[in-house]
DNA sequence: GCATCTTTTTATACGCGTATAGAAAGTAGC
DNA sequence: GCTACTTTCTATACGCGTATAAAAAGATGC
């Protein structure tokens, strides 16, 4: 017998997460606040905690839609490392304008359920490669660290350079004695301008080059 | 004329930043609030604000004592990339303890004043190995990415599971459709097993070894 | 001694995530 | 129609970081 019993629903998880989408993306993710939400369902906030479980519940049923439309791009290369290449720097585009992805899923391994495509296409790419099912989890793990650790400095140092503190860099890097670190004091004001560009193939193809050695 | 002007002092950072290491120290890093702390030195919560310029000021403040206590250890190896790999592995275990400095520091590259022995190894190591000056600054910055990422993904694991989400990844990993992603549902239950690995080593020396190349 | 200026401290307030308690609105058994 | 039971929603509250405004407490110039 599948009748309900108890009060009827006001409110959805799917409107939860319609409403929150459209925050996210009019609004930006500093907006999507659990009131928020609540205010653009109609309802209060406590409502919602009936079907979601916590506000980081919430991000990641949003994330699962959002990953649901990011297409994997075929393969290029067909060598493996070029391949495990691709499809990282493939996922790496899709979390990189929506750093919020990354804090939520960070202790997950990017495992959201409509996610799974990039790690698998990693994790073959590794297989097929010559590593076993247990070294290429490894290597997918050890790029989804480095990945998620570049996305979310990037995102950080952003947000920083948007506030104020250009100068706390600078700070640190005044006054150092070159006796104690020649190769910081012989960098000096250059590292601001160094520690602005973007690194992450760099690192990858070197990550996957020694993963795949 | 040193004179000083205006209502007298009754706190002090010193004191702050004492009671602060104090707070961690004894309740850990989630007990360590503005107000909490201006409780321990006998005030309220927004006068520490004309001593430190937010919680974040303070926290790179906390760290930046901390790291002047941890000590980099000689160098056994006498070749470039060992030399690297042994800066690394001794900047992740001052770090991995302390996963909030992680995130107080993403954005800026480990760049706390006193931490910079760590940078300062790392990067000789790789000039040492041949690189130039811009080379083993990327090559640096890549590790940090790396070291960060890995360091906060394993603390949110940890959070997670003294939490509840056993569950979670469980969920993502039941009922995989083999035809859509083989690799992965033939892993089947293994991953959560897999995924507890400790692979911060073997990223490492990947990721030297590619770097050196 | 008193007004002025500066620095520090206090008071109050806002929106945040969410814990807790209880009210509301249905169905089911009698 | 009444009571029990279940589910959902509302009200209230707590501690968080911190913005803002006002008060306090000293030095200085007259």
């Amino acid at each position: 017998m599948p009748t309900r019993t108890g009060r009827p629903p006001k409110i959805s998880r799917d409107a939860i997460l319609a409403a929150a989408h459209r925050i996210v993306d009019t609004e930006g993710p500093d907006a999507l606040t659990m009131r928020r939400v609540a205010r653009e369902v109609g309802t209060t906030a406590m409502a919602l905690y009936h079907h979601v479980r916590d506000k980081d519940d919430l991000l990641r049923l949003l994330l699962d839609d959002y990953a649901a439309g990011v297409p994997l791009p075929d393969p290029v290369s067909d060598d493996p490392a070029g391949r495990a290449v691709e499809a990282a720097t493939a996922m790496r585009a899709a979390l990189a304008p929506r750093p919020w992805i990354v804090d939520v899923l960070r202790a997950d391994d990017l495992l959201a359920r409509r996610a799974l495509r990039f790690p698998e296409a990693i994790i073959d790419a590794f297989m097929t490669g010559g590593l076993d099912a247990e070294d290429a989890v490894d290597a997918y793990r050890i790029i989804w660290h480095y990945t998620a650790g570049e996305i979310s400095a990037r995102a950080a140092a952003t947000r920083r350079r948007t506030d104020d503190r250009l100068t706390y860099r600078e700070q640190v890097f005044t006054g150092l004695d070159p006796a104690e670190l020649p190769r910081l004091a012989a960098l000096g004001e250059r590292w601001e301008e160094l520690a602005g560009r973007d690194t992450y193939d760099k690192g990858l193809r070197a990550l996957v080059h020694g993963l795949l050695r």
